[in-house]
DNA sequence: TGTACATCAGTGAACGCGCGTTCACTGATGTAC
DNA sequence: TGTACATCAGTGAACGCGCGTTCACTGATGTAC
């Protein structure tokens, strides 16, 4: 094969990416080789360097990503069904899908944060800060998710979209306490802890979310 | 060198375990080298097969040590300060050294959930359940020092030890929803979530844990 | 208790292998006239 | 609009490198008499 369009090299360079943002979070940063990303997106290795300086740009560009499409997602649920009432339908509805069986069992589509969390903490430090700002994406979506928080009265400029929102700083806060808590609950479910192989894990930390979340209803 | 005798071989053997768990929170599974481990321990590479089958093999008992090692270290704070008033100082103690910045920045010596868990759930199935058993150990551990823990009636056996404890499902439940939380909150911290670079995170934890704990007291 | 010998912990060179990356090459695409 | 040529996306062989693992060897340790 020779020179693709331009077209064709875009879309080349898109399908690169999503298989990219799949390998790694099934495989592991270090075990997703640039050689089975390209061979997943039907091309050949030799060619990666066209579209990325190196594996490590790819990775940060992939994860990044993965991250920012979850706050979509999450972002699309909350347009969905809003949370003016007391207690969010948005969130119920974020936490039942994120803390599912299917999601635990799913990790090439799921929380690039409990897939690859870890990994992604010890990126040279510029690729980790593009990846925290993804994450941060998905706490500024989850905090839009909160009971109460369009009722609020603090801007914050979104650093993903520039938009500005109405989040206040509580809910941001109990956003970040609640992404600490569905992040380890999908971890420990993948690792099996408990003697049903997780499925445990994931409830409780759902109900204690949901009731967190109710109380804050009253709280604040 | 030629042969050492069996007291120093097993010291030799201690030490390499040692450095593994160390180097393997600190670089991850697949980037800490069989040759970095034994250097670091004071050997050459040649001699590691003497003690262990495979570098899988050392893995699942190096990080299931480091994992009943925080057990270990979490009974003790319960058994210095036990849980018998309404607020458990205990809980409150784990809590506060494991979302300190102390902890953040040392993961070499910290928990092995929050440096490897996503690694060690994508291990060969029998590493992977070793490794899921020193998680069961910290989730005993962390509802023993529970509010309310000792005064409850349900007896269970102690996956570890062996030794019958007093823990209500209720606790350990309470003590699974727990420890996502601090490792959800570790993890972010340590990818730099947050305008501080991850202080705000483990803050936010903190309370929100030791609130809910303090509202299990009369819940329950 | 002393001697002879088998054992085996540790050494260091070597192994095959797969990794990220480079490079000469191909030929359709894009551009300049 | 048609022609000539530069560009460059993608190919596949090759690179050096470090990985986990193996192996012949050394000589102090452990054991049998």
């Amino acid at each position: 094969m020779a020179r693709s369009s331009r077209e064709v090299a875009t879309a080349n360079r898109e399908r690169v990416l999503e298989q990219a943002a799949r390998l790694l979070r099934e495989r592991g940063i270090e075990a997703a080789g640039v050689n089975d990303i390209m061979a997943a997106a039907g091309l050949t290795h030799g060619g990666f360097y066209r579209h990325f300086a190196s594996k490590s740009d790819l990775v940060a560009e992939a994860v990044t990503r993965s991250l920012t499409e979850s706050a979509r997602e999450w972002r699309e649920v909350s347009e969905a069904a809003p949370s003016e009432d007391r207690i969010s339908g948005a969130l119920e509805r974020i936490v039942e899908r994120y803390l599912s069986e299917a999601h635990r069992d799913a990790p090439g589509y799921g929380c690039a944060l409990a897939a690859l969390g870890a990994e992604a903490a010890r990126l040279p430090p510029e690729a980790r800060a593009q990846v925290a700002s993804g994450a941060e994406a998905m706490v500024t979506a989850l905090a839009e998710a909160m009971p109460g928080s369009d009722t609020t009265t603090t801007m914050t400029e979104d650093p993903q979209t520039g938009d500005a929102t109405s989040i206040s700083p509580e809910a941001r806060d109990l956003a970040m306490a609640t992404l600490s808590t569905l992040v380890g609950a999908l971890l420990l479910a993948r690792l099996g802890v408990g003697p049903d192989g997780g499925a445990r894990v994931l409830e409780v930390a759902r109900a204690k979310i949901m009731g967190e979340a109710e109380r804050a209803v009253g709280g604040l």
